[in-house]
Order: structure tokens, then sequence, then C-alpha cells
RNA sequence: GCCCGCGUGGCGGAACUGGUAUACGCGACGGACUUAAAAUCCGUUGGCCUAACGGCCAUGGGAGUUCAAGUCUCCCCGCGGGCACCA
């Protein structure tokens, strides 16, 4: 009698185990390669997500299957522990960001536990740990001193609401991400990272990334952003200052000639101060300023501006005079912050002529047109043609116009070629309590000075009261106010702390020495790094990727490591998602407060009302479409929950939470247990030879079971090495099911049986490692699971003997025939033209052709 | 608007470099067990025609290349993602 599949209860046995042993801990003296796997580290927010489950459970197939693989491998976990959402439950609840944050890791850490990851816990970090940020500091004055931090005014996204400077890309659709409140323009002083300085390095170096997807590459590729074009100088007529001039940049130099204004940015400098005599050109950039981009698209789609009064010098056309605006289409932080207008063969430029009556030349004649008739009407015309009215440059085409005028802007010092990236560099500066400190002073006679190393940490004060708006630092007196380590006068800290991206941007180096005092240590990065596999959500692709791309880089420069891409093979997962509901008030509800109606309906649990079923989207709390993990692991334990995650959508895709499809993945693992336990515990001697060690073929066996076997085994290899999570659980448990249906009479066949399952356990046991480690034992195996490699398919068992041919006529198949594995195309197409089918299909009509592909396909053409 | 990606049964999805479309799972239907239900087990399950043998039609739509197209090429439709005044 076999007990019942108790997942609580060996999952919690084994776990135990394995942790008793220190069965995951990386080996830093081992002969092995290493292989380091590494997931997307979780912001601590009080429980996880099924997001990380699906993962954590796909991290820790790779973990596991390298280990049988007999790699050497890394798979830590830590937190991404800094961040707004600790301050707001501390205002909201009034309890410390820090308690707050070390409650929820711990919840976290149990949770994570009670999936049974094969991980390194030992290395476990937490980025708001002194122990970590203090490196982190020491990184950023290295950096300070190597120019690539650097301090500059700077125009910033504000968050009104959370007081706070946002990153470009923390604002959506001119909305701050989290509050969502409209981001209004401000002029800080900030600490970037120089970022652009790598700008053509990042560019060029994701052509090395072959094991990154390419939709990754593409889109940073796109956001760093990099034309070629010219900066052009045009002298400024009746300004204050005749020698000022103003600098524009363009990607068509070539269409010099077809000038007809140019443009400021509101935020220019030359705005800002024209601003200061100008009430009309100061009310239109604040107009601009306060709009951002947040307004709806028809209202910012119109393009406007304002004339300054100012009149720029054509460089190449003597006498002609430019009027200067202030656009708000002209954005400060591309090029110049200034442009030239070619209404003809730029649109945007042409809505704004249009508008404010400017005159529009043609310059570039779209091949096969006559010159001379050629008129631009409500669209530009963008593309390669013939250049008119341009005087030197009539009759090029646009690239030899672009480098004829290059060449004449540099000799007549009007210009130059440039290239130009949309990449900006990385505001850090983040005006919030719960951060990473900045680590200097400002001395009103020293100015920045870095705090000293053995002066570090710069430790966050605990005792911070968060009543007050804006950052709790800069109110903190106590902690504020020190002495100017250079010359002791009074001085201020900086009470900026900074951007969570900067902890996530190096935390898997520190995984490679956790507990060393200094931030990275050079054996055992060498050892580790880069990794070689890691594992999140496609939302990173751009930033934090970008970002530590940028950091690993900066940290080369100053001497900590010497390898400069972090993350040697990526793999973007898709999100978990659930159908939403929602009851007649429009209020959304959880799916366990909604069941169907036995119509097809969905009504509420309690009230038996009609619910509104919408579609499918990522799970998130705000709209109530989640499901706890720790309720699924609690009833069907954690292997199924892995299993789920695995099984049906390939991982690279959303996947859609079910009910039903989880209680498939129990049952599968139900009737395992049931299939394997029903065996009997084997003796050594009764089992017969494992597969690992008989390689000679036994034919008394049933051979084509043991075929199935071997197929199976290599077709799971292969899925495992790429990605392909599904196909291989697919493929197990079609095995699973032919095991099922053997007939087991002869001994042979039952050795086999044995045999079989003994694979599918070790094939599943990446996936489902509690299960498997308990039938394994189950099966009379002393030898641990765990410490088994891979089973490897034998060729020979993969050969058939013979093989089933579709014969197909004209296209259509018709039949299957059988023939041996080795069939010649003679024997082949005689055969097929035997066939009772085939003959009926061809009706007596003259055969043409017979194709013959050896051991796929025959097709007889008539 | 520009740049990517994806469209296969009732559903999630298989199909390696063009070679048996619909593996595996879910659901549904039928049956067994049960007083009954749940659970479990067995069977059927792309659509249409046929009493049956069998045939016809199906991979978003339309063309093309090929002995052969889910797979390659072109056009169109739909969905999703990225960037969005980038000069």
């Amino acid at each position: 009698m076999s007990e019942r599949y108790n997942a609580k209860e060996i999952e919690a046995k084994w776990q135990a185990g394995w942790e008793a042993e220190g069965a995951f801990h990386a080996d830093t003296d081992s002969p092995r390669p290493k292989y380091y796997v590494l997931e997307m580290f979780p912001y601590p927010s009080g429980n996880i997500h099924m997001g990380h489950v699906r993962n954590y459970t796909m991290g820790d197939v790779v973990a596991r299957y390298k280990r049988a693989r007999g790699f050497n491998v890394l798979h830590p976990m830590g937190w991404d522990a800094f961040g707004l959402p600790a301050e707001n439950a501390a205002m909201e609840r009034r309890v410390h960001p820090g308690e707050w944050t070390y409650a929820n890791i711990a919840i976290m850490r149990r949770q994570l536990k009670s999936m049974g990851l094969s991980l390194d816990w030992r290395r476990e970090i937490a980025t708001c740990h002194p122990g970590y940020y203090v490196h982190q500091q020491r990184m950023f004055i290295d950096f300070l001193k190597a120019g690539l931090a650097y301090r500059k005014e700077s125009w910033v996204n504000w968050d009104p609401v959370d007081n706070t400077v946002l990153a470009n890309e923390q604002v959506i659709e001119g909305k701050g991400w989290r509050s969502g409140a409209v981001v209004e323009k401000r002029l800080l002083s900030q600490w970037f990272f120089r970022i652009t300085a790598y700008a053509d390095e990042l560019l060029r170096a994701l052509d090395g990334l072959t094991r990154w997807p390419d939709k990754v590459r593409l889109m940073q590729g796109n956001w760093i952003g990099r034309s070629t074009g010219a900066r052009i100088f045009f002298p400024l007529l009746g300004g204050a200052d005749a020698a000022q001039r103003l600098e524009v940049y363009t990607t068509r130099p070539d269409t010099l000639f077809g000038a007809s204004f140019c443009a400021l940015s509101p935020n220019h400098p030359l705005s800002v101060e024209l601003a200061r005599g100008n009430p009309a050109i100061a009310d239109f950039a604040e107009q601009c300023n306060r709009l951002g981009t947040g307004e709806e698209a028809i209202e910012t789609a119109e393009k406007i501006g304002i004339d300054t009064g100012l009149r720029a010098g054509h460089p190449f056309i003597e006498g002609c005079e430019l009027p200067v605006y202030v656009a708000n289409f002209v954005l400060m932080d591309y090029g110049t912050g200034a442009i030239f207008g070619c209404p003809a063969h730029d649109q945007r430029d042409l809505e704004f002529a249009r508008k404010y009556g400017l005159p529009v030349i043609p310059v570039v004649c779209p091949p096969g047109s006559d010159a001379g008739a050629f008129e631009i009407g409500a669209e530009a015309f963008t593309d390669d043609g013939t250049l008119i009215n341009s005087d030197f440059l009539d009759g090029l085409d646009v690239q030899s116009a672009i480098a004829t005028v290059n060449e004449r802007l540099e000799s007549t010092g009007y210009g130059e070629a440039t290239i130009n990236y949309r990449l900006r560099d990385w505001g850090i500066s983040r005006q919030r309590y719960w951060g990473c400190p900045i680590p200097v002073v400002h001395c009103p006679d020293c100015g920045v000075v870095a705090v000293p190393y053995d002066q570090l940490p710069v430790r966050l004060p605990d005792d911070v009261a968060f009543d007050a708006p804006g950052n709790p630092l800069d109110s903190h007196t106590e902690w504020r106010d020190v002495p100017c380590p250079a010359c002791g006068a009074a001085a201020r800290r900086d009470t900026d702390t900074m951007d969570t991206f900067v902890d996530s941007s190096w935390y898997y180096a520190r995984f490679c020495s956790p507990r060393r005092d200094e931030p990275v240590a050079a054996d055992d990065v060498e050892q580790w790094l880069p990794v070689d596999q890691y594992i999140g959500g496609v939302e990173h692709a751009v930033l934090h990727l970008l970002y530590s791309r940028f950091f690993m880089r900066a940290m080369k420069r100053c001497g900590y490591v010497t390898i400069d891409e972090p993350f040697a093979g990526l793999f973007t997962q898709g999100m978990v998602c659930h159908e939403t509901y929602r009851n007649r008030a429009g209020n959304w509800l959880y799916p366990e407060q909604v069941k169907p109606d036995g119509k097809g309906a969905m009504v509420g649990v309690k009230d038996g009302a009609p619910v509104q079923v919408g579609r499918s989207v990522s799970m998130s709390k705000s709209k109530r479409n989640t499901v706890d993990p720790e309720q699924i692991i609690e009833t069907y334990g954690a292997d199924t929950a892995r299993l789920f995650m695995l099984s049906d959508s390939p991982p690279e895709r959303d996947l859609e939470w079910s009910d039903t499809g989880i209680k498939g993945a129990w049952r599968y693992l139900t009737a395992l247990w049931r299939m394997v336990t029903e065996l009997g515990e084997g003796s050594e001697d009764g089992r017969g030879p494992g597969l690992d060690s008989a390689s000679t073929r036994d034919d008394t066996a049933d051979v084509a079971a043991q075929r199935a076997i071997h197929q199976t085994i290599e077709g799971v290899t292969s899925d495992l090495e790429k990605f392909h999570f599904n196909r291989a659980v697919a493929r197990i448990r079609q095995l699973t099911n032919r095991l099922g249906e053997m007939d087991r009479q002869a001994a042979a066949s039952e050795q086999t049986y044995r045999q079989g399952l003994e694979i599918v356990l070790r094939l599943l046991a990446p996936m489902t490692p509690h299960i498997c480690a308990e039938l394994w034992r189950h099966l009379g195996r002393e030898n641990s699971l765990l410490d088994m490699d891979w089973p490897l398919a034998e060729a020979e068992y993969l050969a058939e003997d013979s093989v089933t041919v579709p014969v197909q006529v004209n296209g259509k198949k018709r039949a299957t025939i059988e023939l041996p594995s080795d069939h010649d195309e003679a024997g082949a197409e005689s055969a097929a033209l035997a066939n009772e089918a085939v003959q009926r299909a061809i009706a007596g009509k003259a055969v043409r052709k017979v194709i013959v592909v050896q051991g796929k396909i025959i097709n007889v053409v008539v």
C-alpha cells in the first residue's frame, strides 16, 4: 500500500535536508567550470507574487540543470531594498522604513525558501544595509575622482506629490510613474553619472551580446540613439552682443539652403536670457514648461512658438536673415537645444512655417520630378533626391551634399560634422531619505568635498521624522551639519540619496564576495563574473541593464574589475496574467470572490450578483487579479506551482494563470507519485542495470520503450538548453504516458519501465526537485538525486530500424508506408507506388516524377 | 507617426534547418466506480460531407516561389510591445 502524495511534508523535509548539508553553497575552490545564474533580485514589498515564482522557478531550473551538467553553480539571492514604498509606508503607518523593509524581507525570505530554490543563502545581501552601501559610496567617490560623477544645474522632472525628482523614464505621459501627478520642470543642482562618455562603446558592444534577445539589444540601440549630423553656427544679428552666435544641430545639413527660420528650446540659455527682458517670452516658456509632455496629444501636437525679434544670418547666403523663434517642439536635452527650420523637408518645421507664414523653399527634388515645377504641399519631402536651389550643392544627391556642405562648414568656420546621441547622462540625485546617501560635504570655502574613505559609510540617521514634506535628511540638522573634512569649517552634508538603479547596477558583482571589506574582491569576481545567465522581466530591458553595463565599465576604469559586460546571457520572461473582475458598482474583485454561475457567466461568491469579466492582464494589486503564491504552495505544494509555471506557455510570453492549469499540474505529479510508489522499493539487484551503467543494448527488453526513453532525454536536454521549458514538460509527460501504456508482463519490460521512471525523475528534478528526490529515494537509490549527473541519450537507441514515411500524391498525403531506415530511393519509390491507396490517388495517370527525401517523405507527381 | 514582434482547434500551445499540421495540457462529451457528489480511472474530441469505405476544407486574409509552405517573398487586416515633437 503506497502512501498518498503529501507535498507539504516531503517539501519541508527535503528543504531542511538541503539546508542542513549546505547543498547549494557555491564552491569557491572547485575544479569544475563555473556557472553564474542570477534572477533579478526582488524589491521587498511584503509578499512574493506570481511573477517572482515564475522568474525564480526558471532560474532554479537552469541552476539545477547546470549543476547536473557538471558546473560549479553560483545562484545567489538578495534584496533591492531601498526605495519609495518604504517611505510611503513610514508616512502611512508610522513605522520606520528600515523596520518595514527588514520585516518584509523576513516574510519574503520564508516564502522563497518554501519554493525549494537551490540558492546559496549565505550570500544574501540587502542594498539598504550599510555593509552594502558603504561600498557604493566608496565607488561613487572613485567615480567622482575619475570624472564619471559630476554635478550640474539641470532641468528636472519634479513630482509635486512625491516631492522628488524623477528620471525621464519615470515620467510616463507627463505624469509621475508612481504618483500619477503631472510633472513640472524645475532647475536643480543634481549629481550625474557620465554614461554618455560610453555611449558609443555601449552601442557597439551590443553586437557582442549574442546571448541577449535581439529585442533588448534593439531597444538599447534605439535608446542610445546615435545619429550623424552637423553642428552649424548662425551669427546672431541685432543682439546686444554682436559676436554672439547660435549653435544648432541637424542631421540634414544638406538642406541648409532651405532654411527659413531658427528655433530655440524654451529652456535654451538664450531663451532664458531673453525672457528676463521680455514678459511674452517668459510667459511662453513658462507655459511650455507647465505643459511638459503631459497634455493631450492634440494640444501638444500643435507646433507653436514666439518670435524673439532676433535675426540669424545664413552662413552661406549673403544678406539672408532668418527669424529666431522660441518654439515648444525644440528639446533642450537633444542636440544643442536649437535648430534651423527647413519646412520643405521636415514635417514639424513645415507645420510651424505654415502657421507663421514662413517661406517654404524646396531644396531636394524627388527623383524624376521636374525641379522647376516641384512644390511642397501638406507633406514635407524627406526622402533622397537631387539638390536644387542650393548654390554649390545643386545637382548632388543627399549623401554627397551632406559631405560637401560639411567640408564647406569646416573650412569657413561655420560648423562641423558631428555625431549626436539621444542618450543623456544619468541623473542619480533623489530628494529622498530611504536611499544610499551621497558621500560628499558642501563647504563654503572648499566647495564639494568627498567624505574620506575612512569615514565611510555615511550612515542614514535612524531618528527621522516623516511629518514634514520633502526630504527628511534636509531637516535633520544634527546629521546634516558637519565640519568640512578638508578645512574643518562648518559645512553641510549632501542630503540627496542615490537613485535605486545605482544599487542594482552592481549587486550581481557583490554576490561574488558578499562579505569582503572591499566592494568586490579581484579573485572572486575573476572566478564568477560575468553572470552566465541573467533572467528577469523585459521591463528592465533598457534602464537597469544599460546602467549595469555602464557601471561595470566605470568599475573597470576604477580598477575593480577587468571585464566590460556584466551579463553574458540574458533571458526576459513574460508576465503572469489573470482575468479581471468587476461588480456592478465598478469595483475590482479578487478571483476568490467570484465563481462561475454554470451558464458561462461569472457571479459574486457572496451575493450571486453578476460580475463583469475583463480581459486578462498582468497581475496587479490595483486590479485585484492576483493569486497569492503562498496560498497555492500551501494547497498544492511548491513542486506543483513550479511545474505549472513551466508548463504550457513559452517562458518569454505572458502566462495565463488558471486554476484548472494548476490542478492539471498537480494531477500529473500525483499520477507520477502513484506509478513510482506502486512499484515497491526496488532492491539493488532486482532493479537491473541502470541506464547510466549499461550501454549495450538489451534486445530482450522493450526496445521501443527504451528508444522513447532516450529520445526524451535527447529532446528534454535540447529544450532546456534553449529555454523551451514548456516543451520539455510536454515531452516528459509524453514519456510518462508512454510508460503507463506499457505491457509489463515480461520481466525485461518491467525493468525498462523502472528505468523509464528513473529517467523521468532525473529529467524532472530541476523543475520539481522535492517529489523527484523523494521518489528517487523510494526506488531504492541511496545516492542523492542532486549528485546524479544529467542522463545522456545513447545514439544506438536513438536510431530506428524502420521509419514511417508519408506518401504524397501531388502534395497531398495519401498513405504512410514502413521502410527500413537505410532505404534507398528506388526501393522507396517502388514501395510507394505499390501502395493501394497511392494507386487509387494516381487513378491511372502517368507518373511524371517521384521525389524521395530519405526517411522523411515521398511525393509522387502525376 | 517610426521601429520591432505576434496571429495555428472551444482555450494555453507543439511542429528542429520548407517534408505526416494540431504533440502535451486544459475544457467539453460519453462511460466506470459511488446512494450521490468530489476525487480517480477508461474512451472520444479541428470543421464539413458520408450509413460506411472514404473524401473535401482548414495555421488572420490575398497573391507568389516550390514536387511540397504554419515555416520563404510581397501586399492587406488585426493584436501586442518599444520610442514618441530626436532636428
